[in-house]
DNA sequence: GTTGATGAGAGCCATGGGCTTCCTGTTCCT
DNA sequence: AGGAACAGGAAGCCCATGGCTCTCATCAAC
């Protein structure tokens, strides 16, 4: 910073950083990552164009060149931050083989393990809910996210509890899901109160109940 | 507004609009409602020291005279709207009579009725979430709050299921808790999943199991 | 080499929060 | 009762930050 200025060009010579090209995917993702970590580290109000832009590396022209405006984006790192708790919750399913009764367990538990139990997940779900309100797209999309997990979950019971009828299974699937949330809110909020081995056993608990119709 | 600017003063007479004095807990809870509105109708972006300011009728200086800052209000909003909800709780229990079901019962029900069960309580909690990881005095008045609810639902339940163990008590409050947090803030989010009917049987049937261990 | 897309970086305008200045009710003292 | 001192309140200023745009360098592909 000394004296490099003057290695000035020619015409009016301000020195450009070097950059390098990414494919449009690379740069998108980048600034997904980058808005999720600044909502967990600095929370929604520290969630601004240039927080996000100097997290990813970027210049802050970036975003807008990318994406719409910053709403968008927060709407595209729900929707990736969703995408990854949904394939932990497959993956998880998936693990735990053939019997019914354990595909279910497999998927309820895994909301207190890791990656889904993850405080700083919770500011990305703050950062979405507290744009519900306001803005329509944003409500049909977590309407459309709530009903896709209450669906699979659904599934999950009619497996392991083929005498479930149709409106049992919806509303099993809505009691547990709002359980999971409770419990999985409350932890992400503040560990002290319980700790995830007893939300797993409450959930546990639920499950069985369900099922015993 | 026509030519009443002509009334000025004799010194230098820039028209200052007249005020009543009010005392400062009128204010305070001025302000306090003001953020309530601001929060529900803008959300918490839009929700800034002018438009509070503006939606309580005052000037933009009276904020900082009366509170720190807007993160202070925030809080204060919380505890006034966990004040309105606590209050509206207690009083649905003590409508309740003397059966400690039906005051269990009336307690979890009440959640899913009017004043509690209101999309625009929801922007409050929002807001004060947001504020919980980077603020521990946030942070420290979350827990005593959960704290407290959690407490006097596990006193209705050990009064309406005496064989109760301290444990059983403190694990089924907390479930319960986490089931009504749960349909709550989804009811809140959208209405079209399910109904704040369908909420309050999902809740009776979950305190009936919790009560016959 | 030429060209067009990609990216850096500065700048624009609006808004934000905090603070100061000055004015106006109110209170309390003589 | 009269008025001076005080506290409450309005306006508006200041600077920081916000989102977004504009210009132009740089890189990759043809």
């Amino acid at each position: 910073m000394m004296d490099a200025k003057k290695e000035s060009r020619v015409t009016r010579a301000r020195e450009r950083a070097r950059f390098v090209r990414e494919t449009p995917d690379v740069r998108r993702q980048a600034l997904i990552d980058a808005t999720a970590r600044c909502l967990a580290e600095k929370g929604v109000g520290g969630t601004s164009v240039r927080a996000i832009c100097a997290q990813a590396g970027v210049s802050s022209g970036l975003l807008t060149h990318y994406f719409e405006g910053v709403n968008a984006l927060v709407l595209a790192t729900y929707a990736d931050v969703g995408a990854k708790v949904s394939a932990a919750l497959d993956a998880a399913i998936d693990a735990a083989g053939d019997d019914p009764r354990d595909r279910l367990r497999a998927c309820l538990q895994a909301n207190f393990m890791a990656p889904v139990l993850d405080p700083d997940l919770l500011a990305t779900w703050i950062a979405f809910w507290s744009l519900v309100k306001s803005d329509p797209a944003i409500a049909a999309i977590h309407a459309d996210v709530y009903g896709g997990s209450r669906a699979q979950l659904e599934s999950l019971l009619r497996a392991a509890a083929p005498a479930m009828t149709d409106a049992q299974a919806r509303i099993a699937a809505i009691s547990l899901t709002a359980l999971v949330d409770g419990l999985w809110l409350e932890l992400c909020l503040d560990r002290s109160a319980f700790s995830p081995d007893e939300a797993q056993a409450m959930v546990e608990k639920a499950m069985h109940q369900a099922l015993d119709i």
